[in-house]
DNA sequence: CCAGATCATCTTTTT
DNA sequence: GATGATCTGG
């Protein structure tokens, strides 16, 4: 029993051993942080205390599942299954379930996810006959998000001088009152939004002071993971919490801080030491995980970033191979090359699908990976870009459970009452929403007593919104008698979704009917998976279900696949064989990220991250030109490529000419793959299908596109474009034309151009305004 | 009111 | 290229 402490290293052994008060346990990359976290956790249950006195917020739920069974193995399942570890969503989400009254809210109030917050926003702005391309939703929900995280409600929004003066300079001085709107809609529908959860937690500790001193003495031992990545409200209520007991354990590394879009702060970390005066810190800087080579090159990447809590990184591995730099003329040859190294390693290497990561800046760019190894019959898991949750087959089928639990949800209600269609159309949608705004009813409550308003509705519209309020109403009757997935099924087939997809069998149908049953299945599994005595009604799956991501619904059979994710949720991960991909400027960095010291900084971190993912062996990869908005655009290597120390790749690299279009010498070429002896005929049904859909929908897909600006473009003419003309593109700027193909009198054309910029762009587009023309 | 077709906008990153 | 918003003819 206490022999598990052999397997920690001093650092380690340390910082689990020593549990009283508060700790500061700063961990590199791949130092045994998760490690140190159950070891930690365990050594605390197998001295008697009881877990549910121990609170544990980690980053996913995925974490924390495994963490869980990791404990489990060394003190018992039973022990594990009673602590309170989760994300920070997932945990206040329960505590604002039980004591949620408090605030005004039932147990059975619904969370909004991002979709749902931005389409409310969109309403909002609506009604406010504000522009809304002057007030866009999400960066509306952005704004709100920032306030809610910095815990500024919308009275101290709108009181806030400060917030209405950066609001007036970026003429939108409307936010503060749309967020108030927000708000109280939000409240109307008895929901929340992700950023809820946090500031309702807060200020139900804040304003109910019994209540915060339950919890406080509840859990007697809180631990907090990625630490460096928590935001204001997480950080206050973690001080909350932490108050009387101070046994608080915060793991992190600063070197790993890549959230602080969504509010992360990094001083959090710094400023450990301030706010626990008598803290303790443990450093662990042994890298268990990768080769010396990659530790190093990882260094020398991060030197280039100032401020860092000192720590020397250092692994005691084998140096291992060097880093290969590949490079492929085009954002489908960076696919190809990818995966058919992958194939090529499992042969020669003799390792698993599920030794392989492909990694990227953003999901945009998993499309050609998927092509690629799909190709291949490459077994992959797509983790991220559009979660199954976000899909719209899935988002209708789980608004009908969401209206079922919480009939107040609004979102829900106009995202199915016509869906499928049953006549009531955009007319009687908008005079419902007057009338809910009119008298301040709910949707449901106007519903329920729609005869009342025969002077606004026909008797047919009448009839079909009842029979809409009866088949809701029909549901809740079984709410809380029936099985989760009873009721689930009941629903899926007499809503006729399930009919509806099944009957006209088109690939897109069976896919969604396959996605249907999928989340059915996850149902079924859920109910199974409660215990005894739990109840395991739809309102209860549905509590759990909007905070899951891909990442938390690892399936058995997709274990051995490769993984295809962005950096941000190959966080915490590790794999054999890394590719970080799409290293070229203004992708990796992102241009949105690269003007600031600070953004770039955060950049560079999240490559960091992505090269301490690996154990063997790292492939960076970068293409030479790349279609962005469908249209072909050059570029340049990324900068970050250049600073690692070119001792650490495999050939000696001059990275000077990295700054140009051309390579030296063989460097990387892309005829160090072999490719030869792959044969191409595969079974993709699903794409082809999808291809020849699109074709049919658009027969030419280089049409030149008429601009409604006429004045400013010269397609009344276009036989004008001739080839050498100076034109412009809105986007791209000033250019020469190279190339025309097509016939440009009936506006069917592709034309080429190269600006004359410092970048050398390719273009293939639509929109050109002639500067100069040829006389 | 509806379905299909066309337009418009978009891309960081996520709980 | 892909999604959601808007237009159009039935």
């Amino acid at each position: 029993m206490r022999t598990y402490l052999n397997d920690l290293n001093e650092a380690q052994r340390a910082a689990v051993e020593d549990f009283k008060g508060p700790s500061l346990v700063i961990a590199g990359a791949g130092s045994g942080k998760t490690r140190v976290l159950t070891y930690r956790i365990a050594h605390l249950l197998s001295h008697g205390i009881r877990p549910a006195s121990i609170l544990a917020l980690t980053f996913t739920n995925k974490a924390a599942g495994e963490m869980k069974e990791r404990i489990g193995k060394l003190v018992g399942d039973d022990l594990a299954k009673n602590l309170w570890m989760g994300t920070f969503h997932s945990i206040f989400a329960r505590i604002l379930r039980l004591e949620g009254n408090l605030l005004g809210y039932p147990s059975s109030y619904t969370i909004y996810d991002t979709t749902d917050t931005k389409n409310l926003l969109k309403i909002i702005i609506k009604e406010k006959n504000l522009d809304d391309q002057v007030y866009k939703g999400g960066e509306i929900a952005g704004r709100i998000s920032f306030a809610k995280n910095n815990l500024i409600t919308p009275k101290a929004y709108l009181a806030s001088n400060q917030l209405i003066e950066q609001d007036k300079r970026s003429r939108r001085p409307l936010i503060g009152d749309i967020y108030m709107k927000y708000a109280a809609r939000l409240k109307k529908a008895d929901a929340m939004d992700f950023d809820d959860l946090l500031l309702n937690t807060y200020i139900l500790f804040r304003d109910h002071p019994q209540t915060l001193e339950k919890y406080q003495k509840m859990f007697s031992y809180i631990l907090v993971d990625e630490y460096q990545d928590t935001n204001y409200v997480q950080y206050m209520i973690i001080n909350q919490l932490a108050a009387i007991h101070k046994n608080i354990c915060v793991v992190g590394d600063d070197a790993q801080s890549i959230y602080s879009f969504r509010g992360a702060r990094i001083e959090n970390i710094l400023n450990f030491q301030h706010d626990y005066k008598d803290y303790k810190l443990f450093k662990l800087e042994q890298n268990y995980r990768s080769t010396k080579n990659i530790v190093d090159a990882a260094n020398s990447l991060i030197s280039n970033n100032k401020g860092q809590i000192s720590k020397k990184i250092w692994s005691g591995n084998e140096s291992g191979e060097k880093i290969r730099l590949i490079r492929a003329a085009t954002d489908n040859e960076e696919g190809f090359l990818v995966s058919n190294l992958v194939q090529d390693t499992i042969y020669s290497e003799q390792l698993q699908y599920r030794d392989f990561a492909i990694l990227y800046r953003t999901n945009a760019q998993s499309r050609i990976f998927e092509e690629s190894l799909r190709k291949l019959n490459i077994p992959y898991r797509v983790y991220g870009s559009l979660s199954f949750y976000q899909r719209k087959e899935i988002k209708d089928l789980l608004a009908y459970f969401r209206l079922t639990v919480n009939p107040f949800d609004e979102e829900a209600l106009l995202r199915i009452i016509n869906y499928p269609p049953r006549g009531i159309g955009t007319t009687t949608i908008s005079k419902l929403e007057g009338l809910g705004e009119k008298t301040g009813k709910r949707l449901w409550i106007i519903l329920s007593e729609i005869r009342n308003f025969t002077e606004y509705f026909n008797r047919g519209t009448i009839a079909k919104l009842e029979s809409f309020y009866h088949l809701i109403s029909s549901f809740r009757k079984n709410l809380a008698t029936m099985e989760a997935f009873d009721l689930a099924f009941s629903i899926a087939e007499s809503t006729g979704i399930l009919k509806d997809l099944h009957y006209e069998k088109s690939p897109e149908n069976l896919s969604k009917f396959e996605n249907i049953q999928e989340l059915l299945n996850g149902i079924k599994e859920f109910t199974e998976s409660q215990t005894e005595g739990e109840k395991s009604t739809l309102d209860t799956y549905l509590q759990t279900v909007v905070l899951l991501t891909d990442l938390d619904t690892d399936k058995d059979e997709d274990r051995n696949k490769v993984t295809i994710m962005t950096i941000h949720s190959a966080k915490g991960l590790e794999f054999r064989h890394v590719f970080v991909t799409g290293l070229e400027e203004d992708l990796f960095p992102s241009r949105l990220s690269s003007s600031t010291r600070e953004e770039l900084e955060e950049e560079r971190r999240l490559f960091y991250v992505a090269v301490t993912r690996a154990m063997k062996k790292v492939i960076l990869t970068f293409a030479e030109s790349r279609y962005k908005w469908g249209i072909l655009l050059s570029c340049t290597p990324s900068r970050f490529i250049r600073e690692i120390d070119p001792g650490y790749f495999e050939k000696p690299v001059q990275m000077t000419s990295l700054n140009h279009q051309s390579f030296p010498n063989g460097n990387a070429k892309s005829r160090d793959v072999k490719y030869t002896r792959r044969n191409f005929d595969i079974k993709e049904p699903e794409l082809k299908v999808k291809r020849l859909r699109r074709e049919k929908l658009r027969p030419v897909d280089e049409t030149l596109r008429r601009d409604k600006d006429e004045s400013s473009f010269d397609f009344d003419n276009p036989s004008k474009i001739q080839v050498g003309m100076e034109v412009e593109h809105p986007r791209f700027g000033k250019g020469k034309v190279l190339n025309i193909e097509g016939d440009l009198t009936n506006k069917k054309a592709t034309v080429y151009f190269q600006t004359t910029g410092q970048k050398q762009l390719l273009l293939k587009f639509a929109k050109l305004r002639i500067i100069k023309s040829f006389e």
